[in-house]
DNA sequence: CCCAACAACTTGTATATACAAGCAAGGTGT
DNA sequence: ACACCTTGCTTGTATATACAAGTTGTTGGG
């Protein structure tokens, strides 16, 4: 069994609502239905149903039957996702600016994210995504040398740093601080900013099975941006 | 059956958690041990373990165990919770101060997002939340009359809007947006804030199953609050 | 005509069972 | 001493079955 069945069933529930021959609000083949189609127990087209649920891609109501959520109720917040599919995901123009790719010393701050001695060789990128042309996201990033020794080689404009990452270090897990602050005036003219304007900072570090990939510092223009998700809520 | 039996299980799982009777990388008896002690079928328990761990309370390891996870991967962020349980859960002294609490026309920001008419009477409450003294959360909440009609008669000392609203109408699901902002001087006053900082403020609406019954602004100022959360990714 | 009871279909819970697959420890043979 | 295999434990997948419980439509009786 290369990949088990309601793996496959949910696969094929994805696919249908993904390209959207299922819509919104969709009712669903039932358990019963769908077991026959797959030629399994209802136990296992269940299975797809309940995890797909929980997901949020379903919505279940006894006695009703399984529907296509409304509003993909996916809890985009805090997704990790490119920006770049996001921007193009709102039907927007995206285009990046490179304006730095460089080794350096770590500093305090970053060697001790990164679990790394200070003054080691770090990969360091600052990048300005923007959507439409207008700069919403400014990301610093330190990436660890060891678990990433050709990150320099990479071309910006083709991959995100996100893309690449995950290409040469899946990542498992990640770690975020938001806060608001106040943008010094060299980040504010990066992002063509008065520098009076209030910013929201993520601090990001993001985890492979080998420690600390990198260390991401992503500023964005309150004015330009927001954050949001929503989600429903187990009890 | 008053309540499903792989609800109790987790129930059990979570206490023994949650007390610190099982603490972190614990190894959790085996699905055939606790369907022994529940005396239920082997599937049940799973049941409970797969659920939890779903949840990330736990972690599993086909041919090892069930442990309980490391480092609560709680994606603590946006979880909804009583500030006054997050405080004192730092072990820090929890107090709050009751800036207002009235009818009030709905304007048309209120009323479009509780799906009101502009002018019909919301109820609405201004509290400040202080650790050891420090105001760290500006709430101000509008609640819909109708799903809460007793909400002016709490007593906010005693229980938090949250808690309040939790018992009126169980939450199905919540809405929120971030935002980095600067706060005007009016609010800075009740911040007890130098107008200048940056503020987080989360605005946040919540669900019940009959409709929209809350929307709240939760006001922190940048330099007293942070919100972070640290969640591995599915992939 | 209305409505009450029923039947049919849905999802939810629970059980018993079987085999597959990953892991660790212990023993055996070389 | 070391490699290998077996054995027993764990979780993972899959099936068949039963009944509970919520929803909807139909049917029949008043």
């Amino acid at each position: 069994m290369a990949i088990a069945k309601f793996e496959q069933i949910k696969q094929y529930i994805c696919q249908q609502v993904e390209n959207g021959a299922w819509r919104e609000n969709f009712k669903l083949p039932s358990e019963n239905a769908l077991s026959q189609e797959f030629v399994c127990s209802r136990m296992t087209a269940r299975r797809a149903l309940t995890e797909l649920c929980e997901q949020g891609l379903l919505v279940r109501s006894q006695g009703k039957g399984t529907f296509v959520a409304t509003l993909k109720s996916q809890s985009s917040l805090l997704e990790i996702k490119n920006i770049s599919d996001e921007i193009r995901g709102r039907g927007h123009h995206y285009n990046v600016e490179v304006l730095q790719v460089t080794e350096q010393q770590a500093s305090e701050e970053v060697a001790i994210t990164l679990s790394l001695e200070v003054g080691q060789t770090v990969y360091f990128s600052s990048l300005l995504h923007l959507e439409n042309n207008v700069p919403v996201q400014l990301e610093l990033r330190y990436v660890n040398p060891q678990l990433v020794p050709n990150y320099l080689d990479n071309d910006f404009t083709l991959h995100t740093p996100h893309e690449f990452l995950s290409m040469a270090a899946p990542l498992t897990e990640a770690e975020h601080i938001i806060e608001a602050t106040m943008v010094d005036e060299h980040l504010a003219q990066q992002l063509k900013l008065q520098s009076n304007e209030p910013c929201l900072e993520i601090k990001r570090r993001t985890f492979s099975s080998k420690g600390v990939v990198s260390f991401a510092r992503l500023i964005h223009p309150s004015s330009r941006f927001r954050l949001g998700g929503r989600f429903s809520v187990s009890t």
